[in-house]
RNA sequence: GGUCGCGUAGCUCAGGGGAUAGAGCAACGGCCUUCUAAGCCGUCGGUCGAAGGUUCGAAUCCUUCCGCGAUCACCA
């Protein structure tokens, strides 16, 4: 139970006998007493003053008065306006370090049996490598896991990977065309990125093509339809859904590529799934689910043979979930794979994490799923990220201003080296533990520079400034842990709980540092129910600029006394611990030197 | 045009009913024979897009307007 908590049901008695009416729950709100005042928590009496016809003043001395003398909890208390700041007894901090400061990841609860919940994240398509939208995509998905999962949920990580349909056969079609035989091991490329390659290709030969045909006097529009590498790439794609032995073959040897190459980016990243699906085997899914809409009158057919979806009640126009040759469309897919989703699993809750640009699909999912019956349409979450723009404007594949997952890393790993040389920090730059670090930092940087900002924004990505080794980064923060893990080292004292005891009362820096890790727990909480690593992140920065500045003033090696030293290495120990798991929470590992 | 989101320091972002609005970067000035200077301290920098409203109290909630973005396909 949060002293918030204990505070709130005495104070609730004491308003009840001082003025004779209980005050409204949402009344009382506690807040984190500001620096520049004495105290732990301050209590707003100005919702009171109604009960108790007093001025704000002699409310919150009256409140002070009692609930000091009710609360051992409480060792002093001051007035400053309509703000009644409590401090809170050395004992009840010394008591929370002797219970925590030596259980490991302290704030997270253990998985409760139960209802899972689904996250679906990253879901690429198979035609091109990864870049920096599905980074931000990835990041979020894999951070929020970590998160549900400590808050004591059980979670599955789900992919859900598009690979088929006409962007492939372009690839494919480029593929023979002037591949000449090429493979991964024959052009020394990674996988994905020499599918990717064709990728361009194609386009490229299909614009000369449109250029061509719109130079003999075809509309811009025809000349797009009627390009004969469009043609041709449509006649594979029909070739494919009908299960033409070459294509298949084809197709299933690029994809092949495809996915070796992004395993290798997921791995250093960081990120895995429990279960990886594929378009290839759902795409036909949720046509049953519409015929049944239909025969229950849910959804209506137009004379074109095309079935469609009346959202007019709810304030959205008719959508399309058939079309008229009686092939699905993306929403009857996702239609069919949530349901299938929710028999097989039960779940609590279903998120993807998906762009802001499909926040009007997954309405209309939600929306039809509920009209057709199913109660748990509510469970559906939408993950929504903002895009991530370049300076010169939006990352877009066929300009070729896309910034590369794989490239950004390596340009990561290169920054990072070379400031540890700058800064000297290891002897031997190709040694194992030095690759080791900077493989660590880099990522660090990155993902802290992802993480950092709140989910449903869009964010502005500048190449040269953006990532950052100074200042609030994740390299900072693993400096902190870094340093305190020298400082335990070098003491030569093993943390234990016998350092803790009040002999000696707690300094007002050293106060600051056991609150904020007394905040971890709803902190976590609150970033998993509002699926928000930025809460997370933002949490580690201050915990670490915290205890930088503690470093800075409170000595903890040169200290004579040896039992405060020794209570001071728990203090930093726990710091570190908790540091790190905040941070493992974001998937970013702590060095233990750098 | 309809719907949704965003607008906070020169830049990138926190804060989402409470006290004098915070960090980092950039700029300037200090601190390395003292626990790691990827650090710490200080200075400079704000009509929280604008106007109304609700409230004891609004950057925060409501309304309108302005600006930016997304979306409104028999694409996925």
């Amino acid at each position: 139970m949060t002293i918030e908590n204990i505070l709130k049901k005495h104070l609730i008695d004491v308003i009840d006998e001082l003025y004779g009416q209980k005050p409204d729950k949402a009344q009382i709100s506690f807040q984190k007493t500001r620096k520049e005042f004495e105290g732990d928590l301050t209590l707003v009496v100005f919702p009171f003053l109604k009960l108790s016809r007093k001025n704000p003043q002699s409310t919150a001395e009256e409140i002070g008065a009692s609930l000091i003398q009710k609360l051992a909890l409480i060792s002093d208390y001051n007035v400053i306006k309509g703000f009644l700041n409590l401090s809170i007894s050395n004992d009840f901090w010394f008591g929370f370090l002797r219970d925590n400061a030596f259980s490991k990841d302290f704030a997270y609860k253990t998985v409760e049996e139960g209802k899972p919940i689904l996250i679906e994240f990253s879901s690429p398509n198979t035609n091109k490598p990864l870049h920096l939208g599905h980074i931000r995509n990835n990041l979020l998905g894999d951070s929020v896991s970590r998160i549900l999962e400590a808050a004591g949920n059980q979670v599955v990580k789900l992919n859900l990977v598009n690979d088929r349909g006409i962007h492939i056969c372009k690839s494919m079609l480029a593929w023979l065309r002037w591949g000449d035989g090429e493979t991964p091991k024959s052009s020394g490329m990674k996988g994905d990125h020499l599918i990717g390659k064709y990728y361009v290709l194609f386009d490229q030969h299909y614009k000369e093509e449109i250029a061509g045909l719109v130079q003999d006097g075809r509309s811009e529009e025809e000349a797009k339809n009627e390009a004969p590498l469009m043609l041709e790439a449509r006649e594979m794609l029909r070739k494919w859904e009908q299960g033409d032995e070459e294509v298949r073959e084809l197709w299933s040897k690029l994809n092949s590529w495809t996915y070796a190459g992004f395993d290798e980016t997921y791995t250093r990243m960081g990120v895995s799934f429990h279960l990886t699906q594929y378009e290839s085997q759902t795409y036909l899914h949720g046509k049953s689910i519409v015929q049944q809409g239909l025969e229950k009158g849910i959804l209506f057919r137009k004379e074109d043979g095309s079935v469609w979806a009346d959202l007019s009640k709810e304030g959205l126009d008719e959508k399309l979930l058939l079309r008229s040759d009686g092939t699905s469309v993306y929403m009857t897919q996702d239609l069919g794979t949530a349901a299938e989703r929710y028999a097989k699993y039960q779940p609590e809750k279903m998120i993807y994490v998906v762009g802001n640009e499909q926040n009007y699909h997954f309405d209309v999912l939600r929306i039809v799923l509920a009209k057709l019956g199913y109660s748990w349409a509510s469970c559906i979450n939408h993950l929504s990220y903002g895009m991530v723009e370049l300076p010169d404007g939006k990352m877009k594949s066929r300009e070729g201003n896309v910034v590369d997952a794989d490239d950004l890393m390596n340009e990561m790993y290169k920054t990072a080296r070379q400031k540890g040389e700058e800064l000297g920090k290891v002897k031997d730059s190709n040694s194992n533990e030095a690759k080791e670090l900077y493989q660590k930092v880099s990522m660090a940087a990155l993902k802290y520079f992802m993480l950092k900002v709140d989910p449903k924004k869009k964010m502005l990505f500048i190449p040269e400034e953006s990532i950052d080794f100074n200042g609030n980064t994740g390299p900072f923060i693993q400096y902190t842990y870094a340093r305190i893990q020298s400082l335990v080292q070098k003491s030569g004292i093993k943390p234990d709980s016998s350092a803790i005891n009040d002999k000696y009362g707690i300094l007002p820096k050293e106060k600051e540092i056991i609150k904020l890790i007394y905040t971890f727990p709803e902190v976590l909480d609150s970033a998993a129910a509002a699926l928000s690593p930025a809460l997370i992140a933002n949490y580690a920065y201050e915990l670490a600029k915290g205890f930088n500045q503690f470093y800075q003033e409170v000595p903890v090696l040169k200290e004579e006394d040896v039992d405060i030293r020794h209570f001071r290495l728990v203090l930093a120990a726990f710091t570190a611990e908790t540091i790190r798991s905040a941070m493992a929470l974001l998937g970013i590992e702590m060095p233990e030197r750098m």
